[in-house]
RNA sequence: GCGGGCGUGGCGAAAUUGGUAGACGCGCCAGAUUUAGGUUCUGGUAUCCCAAAGAUGUGGGGGUUCAAGUCCCUCCGCCCGCACCA
């Protein structure tokens, strides 16, 4: 027997598919098509455990509806733009488009290494100009359109590098490499507004049936349709101005006990001008960048303006005005009305700053000395201390307050969203140029489409922070289209998200001189199915239907949603380790002695951590090309899929690639007793073959109907549990004294064919040693005769109120009274009824059967 | 802070969607093969109990039901996202 070498096996079979090109997807009218796609990844330089778990699962999906008959679209490309080209640039000196295309070539070479079957013909780039001129062209005519626009919005900035931070890079309220604290700025930006389909995207996900609920959800909660009203609360004294406020609470106006504003509202701003004290508050407030998750963490404060408000409703009572620091600019009006009975947030503040607690809402089991103490009520109940709103119940309340605010002209009924439209401006080099001129007579132009690519100049200095568009000499200066006059380009460029919300499309033509075709398009879309990462669950993914319906509306084509099937994969997981010091160790460093993790190199004791996400900066990563170079891509892909389900997360550990290592070779041994077999070989269900041969043929049509419904399903760990009994089923028979060569080697046949999507290497060796035709990865998925499925006697439970306490064999499908009447007579029931009467017999079918007495 | 999720043997998990808890794998134990180690093969393995019988058991507490890992309420722990990381 030849020793098993993986990767000589997994060359030659990789070799064979690429010179039969034997992947490539053709349009072909008439064929079901099938377009299983994986989130692309973004050239880091090197794969990780993260892609093999994201590939390997998207493979397996590809392959097996190949197999079912599928015209299959499975396309690879690469995210190519993005901040790490911009930081390796600055850190390395390299320039981030070499950066950018060295890591393609790697990471390329790495993914062949595989064995996906993937259409390498369609791969995409998205920083080579023949991307994102078509991107290009989209923006200007959602400009025509007015889905884009400009406007002016807040970002992080650096006051020492003088460049605009993305959160990431803000640390503590700090740049991450000046450690200079930030400010926040206001800039003129481009807009997609994406705002303007808010209902129709929250609508539609009611037909996403398959995308996971969670995701769903959250993409429900992110667009945030709420309904309310806007108040204008008049400032006291100057009788032309108000702060308008959003509500979702109107009923409980008479409740109010301030007013604040966000630190960027235009109010506030104005006060600081010659209040000291509030520009002080207000540069504090900035520290805490535009990360939202960081100014809801933040300790809530805020500061008296010296101005009241005259509340609508209620005649002589004025509200403080303060400026808060947990109000959003960017939610509502900027404003809020607090009412601190009844929200958590407003009590918290109003104890602080000793506001009045005004009750307006009390629980239905309570009466009117209802008060509240340390927690806001925000349940259920009615109305009091509320003139002649007291007596209604929470939503009849909400429509008085409206009717009273309408009739008033105090306010109106107003529907807002979470969701805000989406700032597509980055003053940054390694995107895609915005296709704008300014001319400072004729404003922002854009540039004319026979000038379009606008490319990015290779001539950049890329060593110190900012924007090297900006310092560029030549570049930016431009002849106005309109006026002929000097004028300078847009330096900004598109936010990498753009690329993402339409490169599914130029795969269905990666060629086309447009940015893909509608023929094509109509063909191949929507994605059939979609694997990623949780993690993208709202932004890629909410952008991307947004971008179909924009795309749609300027007439690119004509469908609204872009994945029809979704799947959201769980993170690749490993222990990670420290030494005495504390300093993070790498897994290859140490290793178990009894129950203790030591050193390897001097056998002194190392603390075992937490089994979490692998990241570079814990070191708790595994090279997938070191696992793929020792043990093979099928092992690696076997495992990725067999211990846990593709949705949870997954811990990565050496004894489990040895399992699955131990079971390739196992299935290895025995493919070296595989002949040829008979072409028309077949078990028939119907004759007389055997106990041996019978059980096999049972093996094989259970696994064949197993594996096909768990990978319908997603239960990839399943299959391989299939995989498993089957390869054990086929052992059994081969050492059976009535074995036979030729029902042996069919047996093996139909297992390479169940076992291609996972193990396809292994899988194409066994095919070809059992006469195969052509490639396995080409065959046919064996159909289950229902005939071997079916059990004749099955075990059914016997429960006595409640309690299990025997097992009886039946007949499927026995009838209740024989059932019952065996279940009765059992000797374990008879003890545990100790002669009482049953009350009720419940008999489930083929299940259980439980006597209550 | 807000939004979403997860929690089952020593470990990864399974459970036909309210019907026999622990399929399959890892680990461990015992035996066989082997000069030995490794490999391979066979058997065992939720907990308590010598065994049987029995009892207990799906993060904690409570509830609905003939029947709950699954449904409801509540508490705890961990993870993910929050709009300029991709």
């Amino acid at each position: 027997m030849a020793s098993f070498i993986p990767s000589e096996l997994e060359q030659k079979w990789q070799q064979k598919w690429e010179d039969g090109d034997i992947f490539s997807a053709r349009t072909a009218d008439g064929q079901k098509k099938y377009y299983v796609l994986e989130m692309f990844p973004y050239p880091s330089g090197r794969i990780h455990m993260g892609h093999v778990r994201n590939y390997a699962l998207g493979d397996v999906v590809a392959r097996f509806k190949r197999a079912m008959g599928f015209n299959v679209l499975h396309p690879m490309g690469w995210d190519a733009f993005g901040l790490p080209a911009e930081n390796a640039a600055i850190e390395r000196g390299i320039h981030p488009g070499t950066w950018t295309t060295e890591n393609i070539a790697a990471m390329r070479a790495q993914l062949k290494t595989m064995g996906l079957s993937y259409d390498w013909g369609r791969e995409l780039a998205t920083c080579m100009p023949d991307y994102y001129r078509h991107e290009q062209k989209m923006f200007l005519d959602f400009l025509k359109k007015g889905l884009a626009y400009r406007k002016e919005s807040w970002v992080n900035w650096d006051p020492v590098e003088n460049t605009v931070l993305a959160n990431e890079q803000v640390v503590d309220g700090r740049g991450w490499r000046s450690g200079a604290p930030v400010e926040r700025r206001r800039l003129s930006q481009w807009f997609l507004a994406i705002t303007r389909y808010g209902d129709e995207l929250l609508n539609a996900i009611e037909g996403l049936d398959r995308w996971p609920d969670k995701v769903r959800l959250m993409q429900q909660n992110w667009i945030g349709r709420s309904q309310g009203a806007e108040v204008d609360f008049v400032i006291d004294g100057k009788k032309d101005s108000a702060v308008t406020v959003f509500t979702t609470r109107p009923d409980t106006l008479y409740g109010a006990s301030f007013i604040a504003l966000s630190p960027q509202h235009p109010l506030a701003a104005e006060l600081a001008e010659t209040k000291p004290q509030m520009a002080d508050f207000i540069a504090e407030c900035a520290q805490l960048g535009t990360s939202e998750a960081n100014i809801e963490r933040a300790e809530k404060k805020g500061i008296f303006t010296g101005l009241y408000a005259v509340h609508p409703l209620i005649d002589g009572q004025k509200l403080p005005v303060y400026v808060a620091n947990f109000v959003l600019m960017d939610y509502g009006t900027g404003a809020v009305f607090g009412c601190p009975a009844h929200d958590q947030r407003d009590l918290d503040f109003a104890r602080a700053c000793s506001l009045p607690v005004i009750p307006v809402v009390r629980p239905h089991d309570s009466d009117d000395n209802f008060s509240i103490e340390d927690e806001a009520y925000t349940g259920p109940g009615i109305l009091f201390n509320s003139a002649g709103w007291s007596g209604l119940d929470i939503e009849a309340g909400k429509e008085a307050a409206i009717n009273a605010l309408e009739s008033s002209g105090a306010g109106r009924r107003k529907i807002t969203f979470r969701l805000r439209d989406w700032g597509v401006s980055r003053q940054r080099y390694w995107g895609c140029p915005i296709p704008i001129i300014h001319c400072p007579t004729c404003g922002a132009v854009p540039v004319p489409e026979e000038q379009l690519p606008v490319c990015l100049p290779d001539d950049v200095e890329c060593d110190s922070p900012g924007n090297p568009l900006d310092r560029h000499p030549t570049w930016s200066d431009v002849a106005c289209p309109q006026c002929a006059g000097a004028a300078k380009r847009e330096t900004d460029t598109f936010d990498t998200f753009f690329e993402s919300s339409w490169y599914f499309l130029r795969y269905t033509d990666p060629h086309a001189d447009t940015a893909f075709s509608a023929q094509a398009a109509a063909y191949w879309m929507p994605v059939d199915q979609y694997i990623g990462g949780v993690e993208h669950a709202v932004l890629h993914l909410l952008y991307s239907r947004f971008f179909m319906r924009a795309l749609s509306d300027v007439g690119y084509l004509d469908l609204a949603e872009p994945f029809a099937g979704l799947m959201t994969q769980g993170m690749v997981c490993h222990q990670s380790f420290r030494d005495e010091n504390g300093n993070w160790l790498f897994p290859e460093e140490v290793e178990k002695r009894g129950d203790n993790w030591v050193l390897k190199s001097d056998g002194r004791g190392v603390h075992a951590g937490r089994v979490e996400k692998m990241s570079k900066s814990k070191r708790n990563v595994v090279d997938p090309e070191h696992i793929i170079a020792t043990y093979g891509a099928d092992t690696a892909r076997l495992f990725m899929l067999s211990d846990s389900p593709p949705e949870r997360d997954l811990e990565w550990t050496e004894a489990g690639v040895e399992g699955a290592h131990r079971f390739i070779q196992k299935i290895w041994k025995l493919s070296w007793s595989v002949t040829p077999c008979a072409r028309d070989f077949y078990f028939d269900s119907s004759a007389e073959i055997g106990e041996a041969a019978s059980t096999l043929a049972r093996a094989l049509h259970k696994a064949s109907h197993g594996i096909a419904t768990d990978i319908e399903r997603f239960a990839f760990n399943r299959c391989v549990a299939h995989l498993h009994i089957l390869v054990t089923a086929i052992t059994d028979y081969h050492n059976s004294p009535s074995t036979d060569k030729n029902a042996f080697s069919y047996a093996m046949q139909q297992l390479a064919i169940v076992l291609s999507p996972f193990s396809p290497h292994i899988a194409e060796e066994i095919w070809q040693r059992s006469g195969g035709e052509g490639f396995v990865s080409q065959a046919g998925w064996p159909d289950a005769d229902p005939a071997w499925l079916k059990e004749d006697v099955i075990e059914v439970a016997v429960q006595v109120n409640g309690k299990m306490r025997a097992r009886i064999s039946l007949a499927v499908d026995c009838p209740r009274e024989d059932a019952e009447q065996i279940a009765l007579g059992d000797e374990a029931v008879q003890k545990h009824l100790g002669g009482q009467t049953p009350k009720r017999v419940i008999v489930v079918p083929n299940r259980i059967i439980n006597i209550v007495c």
